[in-house]
DNA sequence: CATGCCGGGTA
DNA sequence: TACCCGGCATG
């Protein structure tokens, strides 16, 4: 899809340092446009390939073109019907400064048009001199898509399951499912009494109608009994690799607090270059509570969140020294604003800017 | 395989 | 000292 882009960099990969040529998994564009720019002494290199990669870089400022390229692994369907699910229900900027979809007009069962409209989306790193051509909402997601990019919206619904034990009810909206969570498994009366401990584990799915629509004809919205969940997918209550915890209060600075229980649809704000699916029925666990998690929590790479359900914060024994889980410049800004590392970074030294 | 970063090299 | 990178540990 973007062949013409990519060979483009690659051409100019071909006769580049030799930095160039071993970091083939990452952008190619940027990496050799920031480095031609960055190297800019005496080597010899043609203008012509600091031209051409520079303007590559400048075609490619938007991670989203930058995404499928590096996401070799993603079959192309599944991952175009997961970026329509994430056009339906999310706004991401893309850059690890990622901010909700503020306006709460996304109703979970029915997937709200694609966030044109968003103008609020705050993209702070976007100080490079680049036109509008990224803000333009999700008309960036096809800028170098093919021709026919057109979605099926209509095809994706959301359920929300309840992960509780022994209990497998599905609504079709996560508020509802949230009250089904207080009322029968938190015990609680009512909304209002929340004291902001709640947990909320419940997975939401994202069902492509198109391909599974017999498969999942049984998850119907009002069927509580065994619905087709994913084979592997735990008992909740127990472990959640597969979950998502996300809280309401405590939010990090990259994690925007929005989340609210009326905006339900917004809960999961997924950075699409880890937007990981295999599938197209995508499962999300998703929880409310009081933990903490580190900004990177926002990941949709779902295995790695070690979610506790108690309260009592699971003491991991990473006191060993394990990566920290806190994003750095290169998670964060990732390789196609190199520039904007901390030199450390830069420098494949310990990140001076995220520090554990 | 991607990421973080130590250790060591070069200018 | 600034910068870069090989290579390893980790997940």
């Amino acid at each position: 899809m973007f062949s013409g882009v990519n060979e483009g960099g690659l051409l100019c990969m071909g006769h580049s340092e030799k930095q160039l040529s071993k970091k083939t998994s990452f952008s190619p564009l940027s990496e050799v446009a920031q480095a031609a720019e960055r190297h800019h002494k005496p080597s010899g290199h043609a203008d012509k390939e600091v031209m051409a990669a520079t303007v590559l870089t400048s075609l490619s400022t938007s991670p989203l073109v930058h995404y499928p390229s590096s996401a070799p692994t993603v079959p192309e369907p599944a991952g175009r019907a997961w970026k329509e699910v994430l056009s339906t229900s999310y706004s991401s900027s893309t850059s690890g400064n990622w901010s909700w979809d503020a306006s709460d007009h996304s109703v979970p069962s029915t997937p709200s048009p694609p966030l044109l409209n968003d103008t609020n989306k705050n993209f702070p790193l976007s100080s490079q001199g680049d036109d509008g051509s990224e803000d333009a909402g999700e008309s960036q997601h096809f800028m170098f898509e093919d021709p026919i990019p057109r979605k099926r919206k209509n095809s994706m619904k959301v359920m929300f399951k309840c992960l509780w034990k022994n209990c497998e009810k599905v609504l079709s909206t996560s508020s509802g499912i949230q009250r089904h969570i207080r009322t029968i498994h938190l015990g609680r009366s009512s909304e209002s009494d929340s004291d902001g401990e709640e947990d909320f584990y419940y997975s939401e799915l994202e069902v492509n109608m198109d391909s599974l629509t017999e498969g999942l004809s049984n998850l119907t919205p009002t069927s509580p009994t065994t619905a087709g969940s994913p084979p592997s997918f735990p008992p909740p209550l127990t472990d959640l690799p597969h979950s998502k915890h996300i809280n309401t209060n405590g939010l990090q600075s990259h994690a925007p607090s929005l989340l609210s229980h009326s905006a339900p649809s917004t809960l999961c704000h997924i950075r699409t270059d880890h937007a990981y699916q295999g599938a197209t029925t995508h499962v999300r666990a998703v929880s409310i509570g009081e933990k903490r998690q580190p900004a990177a929590s926002a990941h949709t790479t779902v295995n790695k969140n070690h979610a506790s359900i108690t309260p009592a914060p699971k003491s991991t024994q990473g006191a060993r020294k394990s990566r920290g889980e806190a994003k750095k410049c290169r998670k964060v800004y990732g390789m196609e604003k190199r520039d904007m590392w901390c030199t450390a970074c830069r420098w494949k030294k310990a990140c001076q800017r995220f520090t554990d």
